[in-house]
DNA sequence: ATCCTATACTAGACATTGTCTAAGTCAGTT
DNA sequence: AACTGACTTAGACAATGTCTAGTATAGGAT
């Protein structure tokens, strides 16, 4: 955590009371939050901070490998802090929950060459979808 | 094609000229299309098509399991007309660019029921990522 | 410690994508 | 041919993300 702010400042990251407060909103939490839902709990410590400083600050994160961004279904990206340790995303098609899992095997050499149309393959990001607990059990 | 149309008509979906059009436009190109470029293409043919038809007679074909609906970085949401047929997705992080692909194993298989977390898992849809030979040789 | 400047921040306008509503229209049935 | 519930329309609204112009500040230089 404070890891992060380390790796940061090494990377020559200015450093900001904005980028502090996101980033300890990050990695306070091990869940994916919104842009939206990190803005405000940013401004719970920061009242000033601007909607644009958290998406400005995010995009930055994101750029570094610091953070991943995460699509799902639901309309906003979220974010996900937990980007030094590889793994994938099991999602409640009811709900919208989602839990980072760790598949055995490796998608990436699974496919074929014949499959790969010339790309040059980066990762692979695996979505399982489901229903959770709480969503079958109601 | 006309398969389709008639599946849904099957199904007591009534038949109207926007449909029509919004199914014409989805299995004619075998592209991954948003939901604006759909509504542009249908408007070519039949002009006064509205925004919230377009809207709507995607969400049913999604419902209907006939169309599937992509998340890929990009702000909009894609539709995919193969959804016969299980595939995958290669995405180029620089272009956006969409192939269908068919890797081998299943990647439900791949995650032992500790990494489940009480989830009744339904399917899993894997998303490749890298750069396209276009964009490569750039 | 103070100054300086590139970098970062802010407010708010704007853009994009998607959803909703009220009123009018039409496909398919009778 | 009339009827009726389902469909469509225009446009307002909502949610999310981007951009800009002006202001403030972190961190290096003095």
């Amino acid at each position: 955590m404070s890891d992060l702010l380390e790796r940061l400042r090494e990377r020559g990251w200015r450093m900001t009371a904005q980028r502090r407060v996101v980033a300890e909103v990050l990695v306070g939490e091990h869940v994916h939050l919104t842009a939206d839902e990190i803005h405000a709990r940013a401004a719970a410590r920061l009242p000033e901070i601007s909607r644009a400083t958290v998406y400005n600050t995010l995009g930055e994160l994101v750029s570094l490998g610091e953070v991943i961004e995460v699509t799902t279904v639901k309309r906003a990206k979220t974010y996900d802090p937990n980007a030094h340790r590889p793994h994938h995303h099991l999602v409640c098609v009811h709900c919208g929950a989602v839990r980072d899992v760790h598949p055995t095997g490796n998608p990436i050499s699974d496919l074929p060459a014949s499959e790969r149309f010339g790309f040059t393959l980066r990762d692979a990001e695996i979505t399982y979808r489901g229903v959770c607990p709480g969503c079958s059990a109601g």
